[in-house]
Order: structure tokens, then C-alpha cells, then sequence
DNA sequence: AACACGGGCAACCGCACAGAC
DNA sequence: GGTCTGTGCGGTTGCCCGTGT
């Protein structure tokens, strides 16, 4: 058998939450702090399933929350960052301290989509809408989404509002476009092979090869590629060799770097140093990448990785 | 003043997944 | 290994309130 039953059965109050409760829950969370949330009605004294506890804490309760409308900077982050991730507002929340997904998801449903359609973009594939609006709410086209970090419009005008960095982001595009697949098996060989007289692979030289088309397949399918892939290695190599964790981490930054650095542009006043150039935006920009990739680096035994590459390679 | 309508928001629902037994 | 529960997440619903007629 399982564990105790939930809250099933049991007597529970549906609707908005009395201050009363409020308090009673925040009373019973601050003193004895998060256990099992199925338990927390009964000893809060809270006639509430503990879903419904939970529910209220993380949307509500919890300190730390920003209350409120959304800043306009708030809103663009938030735009951006659904252009990359699509409706992962819980990831999009990562983002955006303070904010909840349920706050986030609520602005995008009653508030950004409808801006973006005003603006003539479609919400959906952020992508300008043609002149007929017929295909206003069609998905994407047939394409395969691309996890394109560095998209050339939007995008471009967001982070560099001056707009004078043209070739700089052709660059960084070039640089960090998604390679096709033949391109990537190439890496991959170049990376076992330039690795041999080590011993060890070098991780960090396919890192944002293998990235592309980890998030390109979760993208896609729904299949978290690179998790499967970690939890595959990590089980066989041993967390001391691959510390999976850390190279998620590391996929991330070069993202949460532009998004401080965005932020920093935009809100200069908030004890951040300020950008003054996009040159220095620029140096700013290529520096953050640069460092996130090469510390990226991480020692794995080239053979276990070749055996297991070749043993159960993904199919695109 | 009464009603209809729409926007904003809080909360619920259902599903997927991880973990306990 | 199978069953069941707890948790997290995204989609959806329904209530409240402001505004227009």
C-alpha cells in the first residue's frame, strides 16, 4: 500500500480564501514550515484539501511575493521568455522574482496576448500575422520549433533597443544557431577525438551543441531528451564523474545572464552598474557567454561516453 | 437604478511523474 | 515490481467588480 490517504473524503471548503484561514495557514507554515502538504489542514486547523493549502501559500502566502501590476520591463521579460520556453510559466516564473506561474500565466491569458495581437504579432508563434488575420490563431507552420535564444527581431530590438549591434548578434546567431544533425554527430566526433590524448572528453566543446538540440527535441516532442540522457549517464558514470545538476545550470546561464543584463539596461537605477554603450553592452553580452560556456567544461571518461553514445543514441 | 458585458484574478481540475510502501 | 499517494504543472472555470447602456 501507499502512504496515508490525502485529503480525499475528507470535508473540505472550496472557494476564496476568509483571512481567517489566511492567517491560521501562514501561522502554522512560519512555525512549523513545509511538511507534507496533505497534512497541513489538519494540523492548521483548516477545513481545505492540502492541495488547496499549497495552492494558496505559493500563490498568496509566501514571502517574497511582489504584488501588484507588472512593470512594462516585466512584461517584455515575460514576452521573451515565452517566445524561448512556450507556456512553461513555471520556468518563465524562475525568471521573474516575486512573480508566481499562476500570475504569470494570468497577465499572458487577459493582458499579452491581446498586446501582441494589437501589435500584429501572433502570440502563439511570435511571428508577425499576415494581412488576411486568417491565421491569426494557427499554430506554428509545419517547421519544426528551434530553440533559437537569439531570435532576429523582436528579440534583437529587446536586447539592444539602440539597435546598433547588428553585426554583433549576426554573430552571436551564427554562433549559437542549432546545427543540423549531421553537423552535430561532426562535433561530437571532433570532441572525442581532440580529447584522446587526455583521456577525458571535453564537455564543455560540444556543450552548446548538444544543449541546442536537447531543448530543440524537448521543444518538439515533449520528450526531455537531455533529461533522459542525464539520468542514463549519471547512472552510469556516477555523480562524481558527471554532476548533471551543474551542467543543467550551466545551460541556463548564458540565458539568465542576458535577462540581468537586460534588466540591468532597463532599470539602471536599482543599484546595478549601468551600461552606458551597446559596445560596452556588447563586451558585457560576449563576456557573460563566454565565461558560462568554459566553465562549463567537465571531465568524463571519453570510452564511457562513446559506449554509451553509440549504444543508444537518440534518433532526431 | 438595473442590467449586461467583459476583464482580471483566484482557485480548481486533471494529468504526469516521482517516490513510498 | 506493482500499487497508491503526494506534488508540481498547465489548462480551465467561475467569481468579483468596473464600465457601458
Amino acid at each position: 500500500m501507499g502512504r496515508h490517504p490525502c485529503c480525499a473524503k475528507q470535508k473540505v471548503r472550496k472557494g476564496l480564501w476568509s483571512p481567517e484561514e489566511d492567517e491560521k495557514l501562514y501561522n502554522h507554515i512560519t512555525r512549523f514550515g513545509i511538511g507534507c502538504w496533505s497534512s497541513v489542514p489538519k494540523q492548521a486547523g483548516l477545513e481545505r484539501c492540502g492541495k488547496s493549502c499549497r495552492l494558496r501559500w505559493i500563490n498568496y502566502l509566501r514571502p517574497g511575493l511582489k504584488r501588484g501590476n507588472f512593470s512594462p520591463q516585466e512584461e517584455d521579460l515575460i514576452v521573451s521568455l515565452h517566445e524561448i520556453l512556450g507556456n512553461r510559466w513555471s520556468q518563465i516564473a524562475a525568471q521573474l522574482p516575486g512573480r508566481t506561474d499562476n500570475e504569470i500565466k494570468n497577465l499572458w491569458n487577459s493582458s499579452l496576448k491581446k498586446k501582441l495581437k494589437q501589435r500584429g504579432i501572433n502570440p502563439i508563434a511570435h511571428k508577425q500575422l499576415r494581412e488576411t488575420g486568417a491565421q491569426e490563431e494557427m499554430p506554428r507552420p509545419d517547421v519544426k520549433p528551434i530553440f533559437d535564444p537569439f531570435p532576429s527581431s523582436e528579440y534583437q530590438a529587446a536586447m539592444d533597443p539602440i539597435g546598433t549591434n547588428a553585426n554583433f548578434y549576426h554573430q552571436l546567431q551564427q554562433t549559437y544557431r542549432p546545427l543540423e544533425l549531421n553537423e552535430f554527430m561532426a562535433k561530437f566526433d571532433d570532441s572525442l577525438v581532440s580529447s584522446s590524448n587526455s583521456g577525458y572528453w571535453n564537455y564543455g566543446e560540444a556543450l552548446y551543441v548538444s544543449d541546442t538540440h536537447a531543448i530543440q527535441e524537448s521543444l518538439n516532442s515533449g520528450i526531455n531528451w537531455n533529461c533522459n540522457r542525464a539520468a542514463q549517464m549519471s547512472s552510469m558514470l556516477g555523480n562524481e564523474v558527471l554532476n548533471w545538476s551543474s551542467f543543467e545550470i550551466k545551460l541556463e546561464s548564458p540565458l539568465q545572464t542576458e535577462i540581468k543584463t537586460y534588466e540591468q539596461r532597463l532599470n539602471p537605477c536599482q543599484g546595478l552598474q549601468r551600461v552606458e554603450s551597446s559596445e560596452e553592452f556588447s563586451s558585457c553580452l560576449t563576456t557573460s557567454l563566454s565565461r558560462d560556456l568554459s566553465d562549463a567544461c567537465l571531465d568524463v571518461s571519453q570510452d564511457e561516453l562513446a559506449c554509451e553514445l553509440n549504444r543508444d543514441f537518440p534518433s532526431f
